[in-house]
DNA sequence: GTTTAAGCCTTTTTT
DNA sequence: AGGCTTAAAC
């Protein structure tokens, strides 16, 4: 027998050594899912497959580098560097930056994210006079993503998305030409939104056909992890490449399908032998990652969701411990406990807090956590919420980088102005832009002379002029020199003042000072291991970094805090889930969705959403919920209900509790079967 | 009277 | 940290 193979079980063994034609392997948390993507793909190249001829698209950057590793101790190094193993969005971008002059873009071209679009659909409901009470920038931008994601063009919107009413069409006629002014943005500005990314690589392929042959030269296998999470654009290109001959091997779990808002639709999994009626259907049902209990228990949760394929979720590894609920007084109480919990764990259970995550729905639900754990001297970390790269200061000082790699991009230019010259805002600037335009003007000459432009007196065009002095005319000039990355940020950094003029303006200047120089210290270390690569290279990269991409950057012995979503794919020994509430958990939003009948499985993906969250658990699993919680706008307590998600376990494998306040320091935690009897 | 800056309240999930 | 209301500035 092939020696790789002694490495899995009956059924992955039968996955990994199917090499060609149409495979779906379904399978549960746990069940070392992409143990057998990484194992199949060795075993491709060992049997004589050209790894360069292999594409494996993965969820997570994260996920892609922990293969890459695996690969390369499961073959030689010199083979696997030719793979390509990415996230979708990663791997277009390569393929786009080949063909950049194809697609109404040049070199520079830099990536916009969420809130870059969301601004310039906000600029353009300004300047189309449009009110936002009617054009609700959000919705908007909503659908103009969704139009993207299902590759709908703005010419067909209206067709494909309006209502048979003459008010839906009208509004949908309105959002049309929106969506038109923000391609042209977006093409003026030279640059691409996320979802651009997928939609503008299948268009490079259907209008290139000699392009997307090459490709499909190329990818003679193609293969896709968390296939249930992949949206109707990442479908459509998965299956060209994968043409003719359909060597294409995607692995998932529609238990775990918990993107729809991102336009994932788990009926590509569950309908995958109706896309390929030749395809091997294989299930991976042995769970190795948790307790029997935690297996029995999630299972007994989904299976109240009717949206489900057939399978089971089987162990062989004892009970466990049962699974733990508490009831808490209040956010405050609850969060206590979860310390209490964690110190005698790490205390007296042999556990470091890098065993131990707390998950919670939103973010927000964090808040208690990291107000307490401090106190308690609990080392922690947040995944996700305000990445590094999404606080303010980092923010703006990419802005002017980003200006020196892109002179097109005018959203980064109209940022600088804000951010640089006081007095100046929206109103302002779209004065001088329409000036600039009725002039025939470069924006940059306007800024020359200012005061010609209406609402600009003489003491704030001596800030424009300042402004464009010692910002812009650095910004251009470092455009041409050629020095190192790290040189050339820090030369701009210290000839704009970007300390005294910019950080001294905002809150806790001095902390933010200490994250630029964290920011200088990443940038140096990029500059060391990609010593060839261009600041071109380093934001494009710093664009499509995630939140788990940064559990990679410090193994510190810390407690992970972060939302179920971001805990996606990962497992830990210890975990806790919090806030286990109505309103919560299933989220508000995804009642009122139910309720409305806009999304009759909304509630569904919720649930899916905490069986993620359970199946993180490896061994001892805390699901907590508070009481009482402070009401809205008052001092006033609300009375919460626990989770409907809580009814649904079996009750002989829970251990329930309720924990209160006995005094400042001391909790009375006490067995209580009584806390899930009403409802 | 128009624009900007400052202050208070609530927070879905993300490549 | 963003969105909305109100105070200050031009």
């Amino acid at each position: 027998m092939n020696y790789l193979m002694q490495h899995l079980n009956q059924n992955q063994q039968k996955a990994a050594e199917i090499l060609t034609g149409p495979v779906l392997v379904l399978a549960g948390a746990g069940s070392g899912k992409t143990r057998t993507l990484t194992y199949r793909t060795a075993n491709l190249v060992r049997q004589g497959v050209n790894p360069a001829n292999i594409l494996t698209v993965t969820f997570t950057n994260k996920a892609a580098n922990d293969m890459q590793d695996k690969m390369d101790k499961l073959l030689a190094k010199e083979k696997t560097k030719e793979m390509w193993i990415g996230t979708f969005h990663s791997i277009c971008l390569r393929i786009l930056r080949k063909h950049i002059h194809k697609l109404n873009r040049s070199e520079g071209c830099l990536i916009y994210d969420t809130q870059d679009s969301h601004d310039i659909i906000e600029d353009i409901i300004f300047e189309f006079k449009l009110k936002e009470e009617d054009y609700d920038p959000r919705l908007v931008f909503n659908i103009i993503q969704k139009a993207k994601m299902e590759l709908v063009n703005p010419e067909s919107l209206t067709a494909k998305f309006a209502k048979n009413d003459q008010r839906s069409r009208n509004y949908y006629q309105v959002v049309e030409k929106i969506f038109r002014e923000y391609e042209r943005v977006l093409a003026n500005n030279n640059s691409f939104d996320f979802n651009d990314l997928i939609k503008k690589t299948i268009e490079l392929f259907t209008n290139n056909p000699e392009i997307l042959k090459k490709y499909q030269n190329k990818f003679k296998y193609v293969q896709v992890d968390e296939y249930q999470d992949v949206n109707h654009s990442q479908y459509q290109i998965t299956n060209l490449l994968a043409q003719p001959e359909n060597n294409i091997f995607v692995v998932g779990d529609d238990w775990q399908g918990i993107y729809a808002f991102r336009g994932a639709d788990i009926s590509n999994i569950l309908e995958f032998e109706r896309d390929y009626p030749e395809a091997k259907i294989i299930k991976l049902e042995r769970n190795y990652r948790s307790s029997n209990n935690i297996i029995t228990v999630s299972n007994e949760l989904i299976k109240n969701n009717k949206q489900n394929k057939a399978k089971l979720a089987w162990t062989d590894q004892d009970n466990g411990a049962p699974i733990f609920i508490a009831e808490a007084a209040d956010p405050y109480i609850e969060a206590n406990y979860i310390a209490k919990r964690i110190i005698n764990l790490v205390n007296n259970y042999g556990y470091s807090y890098n065993d131990i995550a707390v998950l919670c729905r939103t973010h927000y639900q964090s808040y208690y956590i990291q107000r307490l754990f401090p106190k308690k001297r609990i080392p922690y970390q947040v995944i996700g919420g305000v990445s590094f790269f999404d606080r303010q200061e980092i923010r703006y000082l990419i802005n002017y980088l980003k200006l020196i790699v892109n002179p097109e991009d005018q959203l980064a230019l109209k940022r600088l102005f804000t951010i640089e010259v006081d007095g100046v805002g929206d109103v302002l600037l779209s004065e001088i832009n329409k000036y600039a335009r009725q002039n025939k003007m470069e924006l940059t000459d306007v800024f020359e002379n200012p005061t010609a432009v209406r609402g600009i007196g003489k003491k704030k065009g001596a800030n424009v002029v300042e402004f464009k002095r010692r910002v812009l005319d650095k910004i251009y000039e470092l455009r041409n020199r050629k020095m190192s990355i790290y040189h050339k940020v820090k030369e701009l950094y210290e000839a704009i003042d970007f300390e005294n003029n910019v950080l001294a303006n905002l809150e806790d200047p001095q902390e933010r000072v200490e994250y630029v120089n964290f920011f200088f210290e990443d940038l140096e270390n990029y500059q060391k291991y990609n010593p060839t690569n261009s600041l071109y290279d380093y934001l494009l990269v710093n664009k499509l970094i995630g939140g788990q991409d940064l559990l990679e950057k410090d193994k510190k012995d810390q407690v992970k805090v972060m939302t179920a979503h971001a805990a996606k794919g990962l497992e830990f020994p210890v975990v806790f889930i919090v806030a286990a509430e109505e309103d919560v958990f299933p989220h508000q939003k995804s009642l009122e969705e139910q309720l409305s009948g806009q999304n009759q499985f909304a509630v569904e993906e919720e649930r899916r959403l905490f069986y993620v969250a359970m199946t993180r658990a490896e061994k001892i699993l805390f699901i907590s919920f508070a009481k009482t919680k402070k009401q809205n706008f008052s001092e006033q307590l609300k009375q919460v209900i626990p989770s409907r998600f809580l009814y649904e376990l079996p009750k002989e494998k829970l251990d329930l509790t309720k924990v209160e306040k006995l005094s400042k320091t001391q909790l009375r935690i006490k067995k209580d079967a009584s806390i899930l009897d009403e409802i």
